[in-house]
DNA sequence: GTGAAAGCGCTAACAA
DNA sequence: TTGTTAGCGCTTTCAC
C-alpha cells in the first residue's frame, strides 16, 4: 500500500521512527511523539498531520526503545514445568487472554521442575525487563530467585503452588476442599475402605502422621499434599479410621512405580472398594491396570480422579471427576499481576496485600465410574 | 549472598549495570563492557578484576539495552491458532528447546484462526523487535503481513501450513504420504469402500474433482487438503472407484457437524466397510458416535485416524492412527529459523534457498481398530 | 590495552 | 501549544 512513487525510499533501511514522522509532518520529534503517543498537548491540526504521516509511512512504534525509556516493556514472564503438558497449557492460554486485552505479551520459559532452570529463568526474564512474572515454583522452599525478582521491583504471582507464606500472592485451586467433597461422595456411596492414590515431590517428602483420633500431614501446602489432607479430613469427619496401607505416595519422577502403587493396593488382605487417584497420571495408571485385569468399574472397584481429561468421557465407564480449570487458574493470576503492574507501587503507606492468597474453587463431575456399597460385601 | 556490609545499598535502586561494575572494578564503562561482554581486547588482570566486581554486584546486563544497541533481541515469536491445543503445545515446547540451547525465549500469540488476530501479531512482534518468526497461518493465500515481516528482514518459518510458494520457509508433515499409506493399510486388509471424513477451512473450500480415471482437489498445499490428495492417490493406485459420498469435508467452525457427517456415513444405502478420520476431532466424533450406536469396532466398522491422542490406546480396541511428531516439528522449524537468523542476509550474491520446505515423516501405528474383511460380505 | 564519546529510538523535563 | 535537550544501558568506533 504505502506507494510513494515520487520518494526514493531507501528499501534497505529499517521500519521508519518518530524523527521519520515528525519530518514527513514538518514537526519536532517531540511533537509527533506526542501526538502519537496521546500524551501531553498538541493541535488538532497539528496531531492529524501527524497522524496521517505515521498511516503513509506505516509508522509503529518501536516497544524496545519505549521500553528503555519508560521501563515498561509490555512482556510479562510464565515460567512452568512443561508447556506441553495439558494444565500449562490450558493455564498459558489464560494467561495470554489477559495479557492480550491488557496489550502485553507472554514469554514462556520451561523447568522441566528443575530447580537450576527455575533460577535460570528468573534471571534472564529479569534481564528483559519483564513487567511481571507468572510462576509454578518447583519448590515452595527454595524462593531466594523469586524474591530477588520481586526485590527488583517486579511483581510476581505463583500459580498452583502456595507461596503466600513468602509475601508472593498465590493463585491456587481449593485442593483440600475438592478432594474431601471427593472423599465425601464416595462415603455417601457406601465405601469404608477408599484408598488414596497420589504423586509427591521427591525432594519434599511428606510427614504423614496417624493418630488414634486424628492423621495429618506435615509440610506445606502443595497441591498433592493438600490432597491428602482432604482426604484425611474427610474420612475424619465421617468418623472413618485412616489407614496407612490404603494410602500410596509415588515420587513424582518415578511413573514406573504407579502402577506398581495400584497393584499394591489391589493385592491387600482386605482391598478398599474405592481408589481415588489423586492426579491424571495415577487417574490413568489406575483406569489402564483395572482394564488389564478385567476388574470391572464400577462394579468391582470404584474410581474417582483428580483432574478432567478429555479421555475420561470417552472411555466406558465415564471417570467420575474432580475439576480444576487451569485457563481459569490462569486468568486468575494475570489479572492478579495486572493489577499488581497497575498499583503505583504498594509500597508507601498503606498496609499493601501481601502474599494474598486466591483459591479457585474446583467442581465435582458425577459420572459412571463409582459404585453403591451396600453392607460389608467381603468376598463378592 | 551479596553480604556487603559496610556499603550502603541504594536500596531502591533497579540492578546494577555496567557502570556500577566499571566503577567497582575501577575502570572505564568500555573496559567493563568489553571484559564483560568477551570482545575486544582486555588484559588477564583488568579481565578478573572486573569478572569478581560482576559477580559481587550480582551485574547481569540488560537484554533490552543490548538490543537497542546490537537490534538482536534474542526473542522469536510463535503465532499460533491457540496454545491450549495439543497439536501447538507440543510444537511450542520443541521451538522453547532449541530456543534455549541458542539463548533464545518465545514470545507466543494466539489467533483462533482469525487473519486480524495474526496481523496485529505480526506486527506488535515485529515492534518488540524479534529476531525471527515461527507461524502457523490462518490463510496460505492473504499473506501480505507475513511478507512485511521477512521484508523488514526478520526471517520466517511456517509451521504446519505450506508458504514455500510464497518464499517462506515452511515445516509440514508428510501429510498426503502419511494418508496414502494408511489407506493403503486399510486395502490391503480387504476394504473397498472406505470413507475420508476430515475437515476443511470455512473460507478456502476445495475443489473436489472427480473423474473417470482420476480424482483430485484443486486449491493449495494445506494438511487437511493433502490429506484428502493421500486418500485419492492410494484408491487410485489400487484401482478402486473416487465416490463422491464417501467423502465428508466440514467446515472446521461448525463442530456440530462433525457427528452429522460420521451418522451419514452409516446411513448410506452402500455404506462402508472402514472410516478414516483426517484429524483428531473426527476421530473423536467418529469414536463416540460408534460406541453410542454400540456398532463393534472393528468387527462392524474400522476405524483409522490422523494424529495421536492419549485416548487411543485407553479405549478398547485402541484406534489405530496415523502419527506427526508436533514436537519434531516445532524443533525443526526452530532450527531452521535459527539457521536463518544466523545466516549473513543470505540475500547478497548465492542463490539462496527461499521457500525452503521441510517435510517430517509420520508414522502408522497399528493398533486393534481395523478389521480384516474377507469377501464382499453384505449383509452380514 | 584502555578511555572518551557518540548514538540506537523513545520519552519527559524544561524552555520558549 | 511546540521545540530543545538530556538521557535510559549498552556497544562500538576512534584516539590515546
Amino acid at each position: 500500500m504505502p506507494t510513494e512513487p515520487g520518494r526514493r525510499e531507501p528499501a534497505k533501511r529499517s521500519r521508519p521512527n518518530v524523527k521519520d514522522v515528525a519530518a514527513r509532518a514538518g514537526v519536532s520529534r517531540a511533537t509527533a511523539a506526542r501526538a502519537l503517543g496521546g500524551y501531553g498537548y498538541s493541535s488538532q491540526e497539528v496531531m492529524e498531520r501527524v497522524t496521517e504521516a505515521a498511516r503513509e509511512l506505516g509508522y509503529e512504534p518501536n516497544r524496545v526503545a519505549r521500553t528503555m525509556r519508560s521501563g515498561k516493556s509490555d512482556i510479562i514472564g510464565f515460567v512452568c514445568a512443561d508447556i506441553s503438558d495439558a494444565f500449562f497449557s490450558s493455564a498459558m492460554r489464560g494467561i495470554c487472554d489477559v495479557a492480550l486485552d491488557e496489550g502485553s505479551k507472554v514469554i514462556v520459559m520451561n523447568t522441566d521442575d528443575q530447580l537450576s532452570q527455575e533460577q535460570d529463568a528468573a534471571r534472564v526474564l529479569l534481564s528483559h525487563e519483564v513487567d511481571g512474572l507468572i510462576i509454578t515454583p518447583v519448590s515452595v522452599r527454595e524462593h531466594a530467585h523469586i524474591d530477588a525478582v520481586t526485590g527488583a521491583g517486579v511483581p510476581v504471582v505463583s500459580l498452583d503452588r502456595q507461596l503466600s507464606d513468602a509475601g508472593i500472592d498465590s493463585v491456587v485451586a481449593d485442593n483440600e476442599a475438592g478432594t474431601a467433597n471427593a472423599i465425601h461422595h464416595l462415603i455417601g456411596r457406601g465405601h469404608h475402605r477408599i484408598a488414596y492414590l497420589g504423586s509427591v515431590q521427591p525432594e519434599e517428602p511428606p510427614a504423614l502422621r496417624i493418630g488414634k483420633s486424628r492423621a495429618s500431614v506435615a509440610g506445606p501446602s502443595r497441591p498433592s499434599l493438600d490432597r491428602v489432607r482432604g482426604y484425611l479430613r474427610a474420612l475424619s469427619a465421617a468418623g472413618l479410621p485412616v489407614e496407612r496401607e490404603l494410602i500410596a505416595l509415588v515420587p513424582h519422577d518415578e511413573p514406573g512405580r504407579r502402577t506398581d502403587a495400584v497393584a499394591a493396593m489391589l493385592a491387600l488382605g482386605d482391598p478398599p472398594s474405592a481408589l481415588f487417584t489423586a492426579d491424571s497420571y495415577m487417574t490413568k495408571s489406575a483406569f489402564t491396570l483395572l482394564s488389564e485385569r478385567g476388574i470391572a468399574i464400577p462394579g468391582e472397584m470404584s474410581l474417582l480422579g483428580f483432574d478432567d481429561l478429555e479421555w475420561t468421557t470417552l472411555v466406558r465407564p465415564r471417570i467420575s471427576v474432580v475439576v480444576q480449570s487451569a485457563y481459569d487458574m490462569g486468568r486468575a493470576a494475570a489479572a492478579q499481576l495486572f493489577a499488581k503492574i497497575a498499583a503505583p507501587e504498594s509500597g508507601a503507606g498503606s498496609a499493601s496485600v501481601r502474599g494474598q492468597r486466591t483459591v479457585i474453587p474446583t467442581r465435582f463431575l458425577e459420572r459412571e465410574s463409582v459404585g453403591l456399597v451396600a453392607e460389608p460385601v467381603r468376598g463378592r
